[in-house]
DNA sequence: CGCTAAGTACTAAATAATTAGTAGCCATGA
DNA sequence: TCATGGCTACTAATTATTTAGTACTTAGCG
């Protein structure tokens, strides 16, 4: 028996993308922000944010006329579940070698780096 | 019409990781391998594996007696484009929030942060 | 020489993910 | 009032992914 995928999928993500972004939706708002870059029902739209709210990720408040959506859960957190998913399943939890790939197949702006080092030393101090 | 994923799923990169640890593997090999942690067919194993083998992911040799698998790309190249597919899915692109991400929330050990500090300053000198 | 074990090819089947259609409900405007 | 448009509930269908069974082949052993 396959397993359901313990993360966002790609097209839930794609949603819950939009629902952050606009604080608070109905199917219809993130149906047009959708249209914008590719073609897709309205019911397509619909479907995926029922599954979003059974799923956990989703609140669903009755509206002015349509459900009225919005996070369950902030978007920082849920993409650092995914963040951790990936190290786990790719680099069996080490964070090392997925930095070391960023650091360097990724190009990164002398701004971009110096934040970065930034960073790096006050994780260091605060520890 | 769904997408097919466009890198490695999560069976097929456990079952390449067997590989690139062995360097060369025949299907039972890698059968034994995932034996140790989970219940699987042996037929699964041929069947993925063959799959891979379309894929481009593994060559097929006639060995001894059953045939021999090779990885036909590095695993640094193969694990680098998940890294980029990552990125580009979840963060629109962006490494520098997932690198924050890391090295916030996933606890670095002193050495891998120094290590780190080092590989960017590099990084900035040979740019 | 016939049996057995290992291997392969072919087939099958279940579940998840994705996409969308249809029917029915209800408020609003002509 | 009643047709229309927006919305929802229910249903459906396709494809990818994952898992595995069955039958056939072949080499080697007793």
């Amino acid at each position: 028996m396959r397993k359901r995928q313990p993360t966002l999928t790609t097209q839930e993500l794609a949603i819950m993308k939009v629902v952050w972004r606009l604080g608070t939706a109905t199917v219809r708002d993130v149906y047009e922000d959708l249209l914008a870059t590719r073609r897709i029902a309205y019911t397509t739209v619909m479907t995926m944010m029922n599954i979003l709210e059974t799923k956990g990720y989703l609140k669903k408040e009755t509206g002015e006329r349509a459900f009225r959506y919005r996070p369950a859960r902030p978007e920082r957190a849920v993409l650092g579940s995914m963040v951790r998913e990936f190290v786990n399943r790719v680099f069996d939890g080490a964070s090392q070698p997925l930095l070391l790939h960023l650091v360097n197949d990724e190009r990164l702006t002398g701004t971009e780096r110096a934040e970065l080092l930034r960073l790096i030393k006050q994780a260091k101090e605060t520890e």
